[in-house]
DNA sequence: GTCTAATCTTGACAGTGTCAAAATAAAATT
DNA sequence: AATTTTATTTTGACACTGTCAAGATTAGAC
């Protein structure tokens, strides 16, 4: 237990900060998440925060980049699994779903507008990203060579497609839009079907 | 000209505010619309919004609303034209992208977060999204029988799944990540391969 | 021409992100 | 051990947001 209270310096307060940031995330959304209720819960005045995170922005960039590190860590643990190279595609597709779905707030900073378009993306959590999309995308290759996925185009190609179709996916369930809870796995499985190669009979 | 100003009664205001905010809509995004900056656009105080509007949330249903309007008026006049039933969907595919792309923000606000989970959908938002929907479900089913997407599953299903794709396709390219401009007509084409199905060589 | 209903304004409140300057404590240096 | 430097944290302030309540102004109905 490493808690020590009361005193002036707070000791860890970086650290403090995300996790408290993630659960008022979880739990209320990025609407709910202010820095003043952040700073609030953590114990700490007001500005208190803003000297170890310029920005909101930062403070969210550093959560997001923790949400990459998460998702690449599940595929990777995914990869090193032994199996067929079609069913572990399966696997990763519902586990995409899953994460995004679970994750959702979280999702929704890793690949929204807050960040990317009204913020502005740490390098930091720029190079988390790409390096997440280059995995993918080396593994992208690999299911094309196996015949899971189409070799009709490149595996960058065939990569952003894809994936642009498992985050629209995500996207919908998130927001909620034409798509219930109830239709998760019917929809996942469809997905699965118009993504891989149709079996050659 | 319908313009008459100075007066006490705006005389107009409702559908003024509708094309002003779309139009600070489209210039600087959601984050530069503000009720109070509207207002003061229109030439009427901060809180005359509020007399034709309950909401900040309602004037934004409003405006998506017209977005939805807008599309499906897209789409039906791109069925009425005589031509290939593939080909049709081709050119489909390439004005749902063009459409997210030129009216972004608006798009943002037909399908994003901010009406459909942060705010409360208005029930005629809710009604013009169902009909949009509907009468894609409808095509949907044509296209089915046209061999032009894939039989493997119900209308509804695979309406679901392929819309997912686009809107999948449409966000990353919004949001602008992993993606960006030059890679559309590239990606646009991938998607189309994907989601239809292969020709019986 | 008076009354009523529609429309618009002023004032106010609580909340937001964030900057500048001052306060406090810990660490480094002498 | 005393002093200086650096790392932290706080208080005060500003401009901005959405929106409510109460009052002012005007248009249309009778």
């Amino acid at each position: 237990m490493t808690i020590q209270k009361k005193t002036y310096h707070h000791g860890d307060l970086i650290s403090s900060l995300i996790k408290a940031a993630s659960d008022i995330l979880q739990e209320e959304g990025v609407e709910g998440l202010s820095m003043r209720k952040l700073a609030d819960k953590v114990g700490v005045s007001r500005t208190a925060p803003y000297h170890h995170f310029k920005d909101k922005n930062e403070l969210l960039c550093a959560i997001a980049e923790a949400g990459f590190k998460a998702q690449e860590a599940r595929l990777q643990s995914l990869l090193s699994s032994h199996e067929a190279s079609e069913k572990r595609f399966h696997r990763y597709v519902y586990q995409y779903i899953e994460f995004a779905d679970t994750q959702r707030e979280v999702y929704d900073l890793m690949y929204g507008r807050l960040i990317w378009k009204t913020g502005t993306p740490t390098s930091s959590l720029k190079d988390a990203s790409k390096q997440t999309f280059k995995r993918w995308l080396d593994w992208v290759e690999q299911l094309q060579e196996d015949r899971v996925l189409p070799s009709n185009n490149s595996a960058l190609r065939v990569g952003q497609a894809s994936w642009a179709s498992l985050h629209g996916l995500s996207r919908l369930l998130i927001d909620g839009i034409y798509l219930d809870r109830n239709d998760i796995q019917a929809m996942t499985e469809q997905m699965i079907q118009t993504l891989t190669q149709p079996a050659s009979s």
